[in-house]
DNA sequence: GATGATTTGTGCGTATGTATG
DNA sequence: GCATACATACGCACAAATCAT
């Protein structure tokens, strides 16, 4: 009878911020907006209260900011904070790309191999989804996160991946890199299939700095 | 006139965050114990309101946990926690030292080393006060992650140290181990004077290795 | 500016769930 | 199992600040 137990559904608070999270980085709330509790609250037929606490942890997380008059702000990037980001996520990277050569059993490495197999076949095609193979790559990137194996490196990872998605919203019109990228990445994982942490992680310094770079120049436009 | 403005207070819920925050890294609340918002709001004459979105910021930080019955627990470290939190340490520190050479000043360099002098200065004295020199060696962290000039890094180290502050209460009782920290912190110093980074990040990495398994120690008995 | 409409900060009441005896 | 005492989740009310007219 075990399985049959009724998931007892989240707190409106937890369920808000994740709601409200998603909203922010799907571009409903955009950069630099205003968010307001009472609209919301009355948009989603609750009081303020647990808005008010899920406004707290995107607080928190730095994807609102409150202004000097206590007003909601949706995060704005600037091209400094590109730059703190990216140094973070490649000292952060790096570590679970080690930490996943260490620990990713064969099961999980062979899922790693497919992500990157199922992007190669996407790209032969002559017409390809982009969403798919932007999807696919995202995926490369979490599976290592992931079996990396390493609670706090995850929810830092985390955070950082919302304001890197916030940057898509911002200016998201990619030239097509999807050969460079998978390229990269598969260049990561042969390193990676050969135990060869260090090397692996700098390549994977390396695939992100060039990142970096595309992401600089489309932002200066 | 304008220099006589009159500082706005801050929002209850952001004293109370702070407050709580430092309550447990005090260990006025230990790990592990339950922390009660009515209670809470009784002695600091407060409603809940304002203690509710405290604690939802805390709870994000991870320095308390709501368990399955919705009761808060200050968080309590397992020792897979503290491996989890040197690892990200070591990868952030070690950025830190490297963004410090690069664009620390000269007066800024000079503070860092001032430190480094009062610590030595103090450690010579045959009777000294360890907690001014632990406080000094914290400094000597602390500076150098402030010259990084990255917020994302100092937030993310911050949320780090919070973590630390909290083994220490749990265990706390140092055998001397000033002079041995003294002499790494001096030789990750002697690299940054050299402009020379990779070595500095190496030499902290390696100090911070040694301060993990020295805890590591401490918390196996 | 003065006035009414918003919006935020905070207190409080209540329903529901949990622990205790 | 029931009754009582707490705790938490949430809605609601009101004051102070801000905005708009």
């Amino acid at each position: 009878m075990e399985s049959y137990f009724v998931e007892k559904s989240l707190p409106f608070y937890d369920q808000l911020y994740h709601k409200i999270k998603k909203m922010i980085l799907d571009g409903v709330f955009k950069p630099g907006e205003r968010i307001v509790e009472s609209k919301l609250a009355k948009e989603m037929n609750l009081s303020r209260t647990p808005i008010r606490e899920a406004i707290r942890v995107l607080e928190n997380e730095g994807l609102v900011v409150i202004d000097e008059k206590s007003r909601i702000i949706v995060y704005n990037p600037t091209v400094k904070d590109v730059e703190d980001v990216y140094q973070c996520r490649m000292a952060l990277e790096s570590l679970a790309v080690k930490l996943s050569v260490q620990r990713a059993s064969d099961q999980e490495m062979a899922e790693i191999e497919k992500v990157l197999e199922l992007c190669n076949n996407k790209i032969e095609q002559r017409e390809y989804d982009k969403d798919e193979v932007i999807d696919l790559n995202f995926q490369f990137h979490n599976l290592i996160i992931h079996y990396s194996a390493n609670d706090l490196l995850q929810k830092h990872l985390n955070s950082i991946k919302s304001r890197l998605h916030l940057y898509r919203i911002l200016n998201f019109q990619g030239d097509d890199r999807a050969q460079i990228i998978y390229n990269e990445h598969k260049k990561i994982f042969d390193y990676m299939k050969e135990k060869n942490e260090t090397k692996a992680a700098e390549a994977m310094v390396e695939h992100l700095n060039h990142d970096y770079k595309h992401l600089i120049g489309l932002l200066a436009t």
